[in-house]
RNA sequence: GGGAGUUUAGCUCAGCUGGUUCAGAGCACCUGCCUUACAAGCAGGGGGUCACUGGUUCGAACCCAGUAAUUCCCA
């Protein structure tokens, strides 16, 4: 059979993940074995598959595929989060091009709007992660608003009611005016804007004198109730009691004093908008002052500031501005840099608004979430994020948990007309609970709550309701088989963005309802970005098309890629350069594997001592480093297990031991190879293989069944992760000994000219008449001879490796003064270490202090350094 | 303004308890090779004042203090 000379992966995947598939390799169900659970962190609805997911879901994979050949009951749950704003938004948008407008629609249609949305274009990411190799147990997909998962959500919010951690207030909130709904604090980010800061004179009532306000929003000042100044400064005392005109409206309002005023910024006197800025309504609060809402929900003036009403916030800006300047009421403008908080969902510019919102206390169940972190219960990976946490657990607000959309589980909270409200199921339940304060209740009365709950109210309970989605009801006594198998689960992948929005809110409603952990390791990647350093973003334009890479690169290509440069919790500076790497380690493979498949074996030949020694060599090799390999999975150093795993293929497997074992070739024929090295070869690739598969399951699988003809079942993606044995570190010391000799002969050829095909002969001056890498450094060197000589060779080149003199002579008479050179440079080198050494075991204190260990190495490098001085010396002293 | 992190080769990063010939890896770069597994390759090579300043120590990339740059979180 033609094997082709470059791998294509193509043909692979395809191949493959429907094989895989087929076998029903993902799926999990509970059994005698011990679990290893992975939930996905849901990707929302509306996505299309970006670096991100592509990293995080990378890594879960190969945790994931890890764990399946470890002998674990491997479940990794996939499934897709609602996301409330963005889907609403993007429904919306929809309909507004078929010329439909969402006010026009019952709630009832908009939401089957959504759900057909849904249906057609929610599972795309889902399709998407599957051409990444993801071996999610697909039959276990959950969407958070599946029926089941959004019952559970009611369920949590009517139970905290009842346990009175959930309350109804009217707050300052973070108001997105084209969304029209309130977002979290977390969903507000805020960007460096240049804004201009306008200097306003308002005229003192009664008198001639005026005071400067200094403000970015003078669009709002007809909203202004107050203008504050600070008690100790100076410049306003005399205005004790007075009150000030507000301009264009001519309005009185107050001056009142607070020590919270900054006296260097501005001029010292701020306007006080209580409707609108968080500070100001505290103020407000403060000093019982009125609150007039200036502005309506979608961002415009209202009716309240008698002038410009309607007209858009920004336009009014720019109008009033105008206004005020020519009327004579504005004494400057200054640009400064402040931050403006911009909605995540449609980049509106943030709002604060007063409004009736619902909130969860925090500071009681925040408490046993944050321990779990501190006492290490769970795992946060890597632990720098623990201060973070903790920073945010212990100044923790309450959440905010209405949004003002249909898209999501609409709160469960019921009205009658004369102000009485009650939390409950279902509309009967509710008549029957408001009947007793209102008996004339008629049921037509009663009115739901419009809003919904903000998405992270469902995706909390991700953990447990994909397994058990009546665990908020039944209690986890109850809980179903699946859930007391596979919770807590292992280890959650996700981005440090997201640690408070989600992590932590999970791990409190683990707490709340089961008692336990969500999951043991929380391991936080960084965020893509590209190799400038940008975050990678669609408007930005520098994000790659995942599957554009995947097509360029296959998925191994791109997996390698992606964890190659992805040092955990810390950004990752992407650059395709890296999915190139990938490709090629997988194309180095495939030709490892070509090499091997190609040999032709002869059963009547005996193994050479070349090829023991190297098996040998290797067996001790592979598991050194598979015992490496394990430990940086154990500390999820992805990218170095990786690495590890890549220079043991790559440098060790491929460059020295089949080199080591290739036949060679006479008169242009390749000889034939002995069985006991092909069949061990074989094996030693199968392991390797094996090693390999998490990162590049595709290729792997594809070698694994091209190496033999196995069974349906007999695939790589179900074998055993190898085992490690005892490992001989004399042997690989030795074979690093000659390695080096072999790099040294080499290079002597290069200097010197000579052909590789010409044989040389090397002599080691030793007591030793033979060593065990003898013949392999014989094979490599392409020596005719390795000889053993207790005296030095004249006229020989000569060199040392550690403290062992070697010669080799040169058919060529060496040049005697760059040999002297070079012996010069190695000797001043010698005598410099030397007495980099005696300085120190001259030291009085360091011979006191240092510890054993240490003394003794110092001393061992002393008498290795006057061994090879001594060498070097002998040889110049030959050459004269 | 408060808090946390980062700074090591051109790039991305390791460097674990301060001590081994410890200043490393991969990529990139340079030189030579289309040598019958692989040019997506092979054989070599150059490249760093470990951000800066000071301190502790027999000994500092590592510990401490300060400075600078930068990122993130909170306000």
């Amino acid at each position: 059979m033609e094997i082709a000379k470059t791998y294509n992966p193509k043909e692979a995947e395809l191949k493959w993940y429907p094989h895989w598939l087929k076998q029903q390799f993902f799926k999990s169900t509970p059994d005698s074995r011990t679990p290893y659970t992975i939930v996905i962190p849901p990707p929302n609805v509306t996505g299309v598959l970006h670096m991100g997911h592509m990293l995080n879901n990378t890594i879960q994979d190969v945790l994931i595929r890890r764990a399946r050949m470890l002998g674990f009951n491997a479940c990794w749950v996939p499934g897709t989060d609602h996301a409330s704003i963005a889907t609403e938004a993007k429904v919306v948008a929809l309909l507004k091009e078929k010329g439909i407008n969402k006010k026009d629609l019952s709630r009832e249609d908009f939401l089957k709007h959504a759900w057909d949305w849904k249906e057609k274009y929610g599972g795309i990411i889902l399709e998407q992660l599957k051409k990444l190799g993801a071996s999610c147990d697909w039959d276990r997909t959950k969407f958070t608003m599946d029926e089941p998962l959004s019952e559970a959500v009611i369920d949590v919010f009517i139970d905290l009611y009842n346990k009175g951690q959930i309350y109804r207030g009217v707050r300052m909130v973070n108001w997105d005016p084209q969304g029209l709904t309130a977002v979290s604090d977390e969903e507000v980010i805020y960007k460096e804007k240049d804004s201009q800061l306008v200097y306003i004179n308002y005229k003192i009532e009664g008198e001639d004198g005026h005071i400067t306000i200094a403000t970015t929003r003078p669009e709002t000042i007809m909203a202004d109730t107050a203008v504050c100044v600070n008690p100790n400064d100076e410049r306003y005392t005399h205005l004790k009691g007075k009150k000030v005109i507000i301009p264009l409206i001519n309005k009185a309002i107050p001056i009142i004093f607070d020590e919270y005023v900054d006296a260097t910024f501005g001029t010292g006197a701020l306007k006080v908008t209580p409707a609108h800025d968080i500070n100001d309504f505290n103020l407000g609060q403060k000093h019982n002052l009125p609150t007039i809402d200036g502005l309506t929900q979608d961002g415009k003036i209202s009716e309240a500031c008698t002038i410009y009403v309607g007209m858009d916030r920004f336009a009014c800006r720019k109008q009033i501005i105008k206004d005020l300047q020519e009327q004579g009421f504005v004494t400057k403008i200054e640009t400064i840099k402040n931050k403006v908080g911009h909605s995540e969902r449609t980049e509106a510019v943030i709002e604060p608004r007063l409004s009736m919102q619902w909130f969860l206390k925090m500071d009681k169940v925040s408490k046993p979430a944050l321990d779990s972190v501190l006492n290490g219960d769970v795992k946060l990976i890597p632990e720098k994020f623990i201060n973070t946490y903790k920073h945010w657990m212990e100044n923790v607000h309450d959440w905010c948990i209405s949004r003002q959309l249909w898209w999501g589980q609409r709160i469960p909270a019921w009205y009658d007309n004369n102000g009485n409200t009650v939390v409950c199921k279902t509309k009967q339940d509710a008549f029957d609970l408001l009947k007793t304060k209102n008996s004339t209740l008629n049921i037509n009365e009663v009115k739901q709550d419009e809003d919904v709950l903000d998405t992270w109210f469902s995706s909390w309970l991700w953990p447990l309701t994909v397994f058990d989605a009546n665990i908020i009801k039944n209690g986890w006594d109850k809980a179903n088989a699946d859930l007391k198998y596979y919770y807590p689960t292992n280890d959650l992948v996700t981005a440090p963005e997201i640690l408070f929005f989600w992590v932590a809110r999970m791990i409190i409603a683990g707490k709340e309802y089961t008692n336990l952990k969500p999951f043991t390791n929380v391991y936080l990647t960084g965020i893509v970005r590209d190799k400038l350093g940008r975050k990678m973003s669609k408007s930005l334009g520098n994000s790659p098309d995942p599957l554009e890479l995947i097509e360029k690169y296959g998925a191994d290509g791109v997996r390698v890629g992606m964890l190659l440069c992805s040092p955990a919790g810390n950004d990752l500076m992407f650059d395709e350069s890296y999915c190139e790497q990938g490709r090629n380690f997988a194309n180095k493979v495939w030709n490892a594997f070509r090499l091997i498949k190609g040999f032709t074996v002869d059963e009547a030949i005996e193994t050479p001592q070349s090829s023991k020694a190297a098996i040998t060599w290797f067996e001790n090799k592979l598991s050194e480093q598979l015992e490496i390999i394990n430990d940086h999975y154990a500390k999820y150093r992805m990218s170095d297990a990786l690495m590890t795993t890549y220079k043991l293929v790559w440098d060790d497997f491929c460059a020295w031991y089949l080199e080591a074992i290739k036949p060679e070739f006479v008169d242009g024929k390749a000889q034939p190879i002995d069985k006991k090295t092909y069949d061990t070869t074989l094996n030693f690739l199968e392991s390797l293989l094996k090693v390999m598969h998490p990162w590049m399951p595709f290729i792997t699988e594809e070698i694994w069944h091209l190496i033999a003809t196995r069974t349906e079942k007999d695939c790589i993606i179900v074998a055993n992760w190898p085992k490690t044995n005892n490992t001989d570190n004399n042997l690989l010391a030795e074979f690093e000994i000659a390695k080096e000799l072999v790099a040294t002969v080499r290079n002597v050829r290069a200097q010197k000219q000579l052909s590789p095909k010409e044989k040389l002969i090397v002599f080691e001056k030793s007591d030793a008449e033979r060593s065990f890498f003898d013949s392999t450094i014989i094979k490599l060197a392409n020596l005719s001879a390795f000889n053993y000589t207790k005296d030095k060779v004249d006229g020989a080149f000569s060199f040392q490796i550690k403290t062992t003199e070697f010669f080799i002579p040169l058919s060529t008479n060496i040049n005697i003064g760059e040999e002297r050179a070079r012996l010069e440079k190695e000797l001043n080198y010698n005598i410099g270490f030397l007495e980099s050494v005696m300085k120190k075991l001259s030291n009085e204190k360091f011979v006191a202090n240092a510890k054993p260990e240490i003394l003794a190495s110092e001393n061992k490098k002393k008498t290795d350094a006057e061994t090879k001085i001594n060498a070097i010396k002998e040889q110049l002293a030959a050459l004269a």
